[in-house]
DNA sequence: CGGGATCCAAAACGATACTG
DNA sequence: CAGTATCGTTTTGGATCCCG
């Protein structure tokens, strides 16, 4: 009889897979990289500007993992001093442009969850 | 002269404020929660098995924080053993159904995603 | 300029024990 | 049953220094 060589199922896989994919995109400085670079390719201390106060660590980290899913395109011109430009792949448009509907639909209910919030905290 | 009173304009408080909301929904715990509401309410006991291997922290916590923002609604009948029922308000629908979009649309991309990944992991 | 490497503080998370 | 409280671990994120 065959040992069971996948404890955890493709399922589960998958889930966890897809999840992740759905943190690159969600996460805080995913989605406001994916929506600056809606509007035109940025170089990587432009796109530090225009994100606000984001550390070069975590813009470079963020950078890394939507481009390694495919979603953004990175062109490092070999010039000194170095150049690097980054624009969003037809995928990381798509993506980009779901990501701004998700915002604009949250910030267009902002009304609704701060008079949620205020009846929630002023219940005894 | 007038000080500024604001070290933060509001303009500052507003996008933070989004970015909570947003994470709120896009959260680990929060997609799944959403997704799973969308279906039927659910029992507390009965939502962490639905859910997976989620702690009791976490599923109260993110259920506190949806239900805080309006999404969720809690209902804890007055009976001995406790029943809480919770659902989604008609803003939680219409949240729980966006999100579940934006999941469908990642999991219809996964391919493209993991051969991206591929390519990307497979250069020197 | 565009990062990589390192270190450290803070926050998130899970397991467990306990309560009404 | 439906949570809360506490604790220890893991993750995350920023600051800093460095290099091509």
């Amino acid at each position: 009889m065959e040992v069971r060589t996948t404890e955890v199922p493709d399922v589960d896989r998958f889930c966890r897979f897809s999840r992740a994919v759905l943190e690159h995109v969600t996460s805080r400085w995913g989605v406001l990289v994916l929506i600056a670079l809606l509007e035109r390719s940025y170089r990587f201390s432009e796109l530090r500007r225009r994100v606000g106060d984001v550390s070069e660590k975590m813009l470079a980290q963020t950078l890394q993992t939507l481009e390694r899913d495919g979603f953004v395109h990175r062109d490092a011109k070999p010039v000194i001093p170095p150049r690097v430009d980054y624009s969003l792949t037809p995928l990381g448009r798509e993506a980009a442009e779901r990501i701004w509907e998700l915002t604009r639909w949250v910030e267009a209910r902002l009304d609704q969850v701060a008079t949620a919030q205020e009846s929630y905290d002023g219940r005894p």
